[in-house]
DNA sequence: GGAGAAAAGTGGGTAATAGTGGTTTTTTGT
DNA sequence: ACAAAAAACCACTATTACCCACTTTTCTCC
């Protein structure tokens, strides 16, 4: 269960320091192998552990071909996958095409989102953050009682 | 079942004092053990026992992922989550992306609301609270008792 | 009502650990 | 075979978390 945010920089190398608290997470969960990939809906990475990636690939398989918004999420998330492990310092090197991607630059910004974590570019997070959730609120959001 | 407002101040290293009213319940609750999150509405943090965040959780993590305004709320509450203990002084510390979530400067005011607490800036919490609720009354609030 | 004692609130110091940067070695490609 | 790039290794710095001591307030008993 990964939660919380965290502000963390990436080197000259393009190494990144995965925070304590989910690096633990990581470990007991698939021994430090993730897979990070591409979001379909926001300008960030998505990193899975790779467990996880294994119980939902197959329903991005089973996506019907003759949809071109079905294509596009398989492109995204099947074509971008990347495998990856956590180095002797816990530390990740994510691959530059997905830099590019989510337009990293040094100040970054990891996510716990429960199943999954998301890797921001700081300035991007913020900017998602402020901006108003202007969506017809779903059923299950207008009646959530927290 | 927390109630009553509590003015308490954050020492320079950010820690604060947990009131001791406040303290007893969370220590038979849950042995003191808290999640501390963002609240998506207003400008202040939410902090629950720790039983009660594994409640109203699933809820949360069963919202859509391909509508914008969900993905907001997860973000905000999953995303923003903390969990953490009392000291053995009776104090919790709050990181600082949550600090700056809900501008929490040195003086802050402590919420009981039942099942759940708020954390709030003093400043923001009097603002808020002298603000008319102009808002359209939803049936519910309309038919309520007092 | 005052004094003493106990509990609560506050502040600071130290030790462990997480984060950061650099160096060396290995591997791959030319 | 040599060079460049990537990966593993190692050492240092900064931060955090835990612990202890002091001050202040409150409650109780005289």
């Amino acid at each position: 269960m990964f939660t919380g945010n965290y502000a963390i920089n990436m080197d000259a190398k393009g190494r990144m320091a995965v925070p304590t608290r989910i690096r633990e997470g990581l470990v007991e969960l698939c021994a430090g192998r993730l897979v990070v990939t591409a979001h379909t809906e926001d300008p960030c990475l998505l990193v899975y552990p790779e467990s996880r990636w294994l119980e939902i690939l197959p329903s991005i398989q089973a996506l019907p071909a003759m949809n071109k918004a079905a294509r596009r999420v398989q492109r995204l998330l099947i074509g971008h996958a990347c495998p990856l492990e956590l180095d002797g310092n816990g530390r990740i090197l994510v691959p530059p095409t997905l830099r590019a991607h989510a337009q990293l630059d040094k100040k970054l910004m990891l996510a716990g989102l429960g199943e999954k974590l998301e890797l921001w570019d700081e300035a991007a997070w913020t900017a998602q953050m402020q901006e108003p959730g202007d969506d017809q609120l779903p059923e299950e959001l207008q009646s959530l009682v927290l």
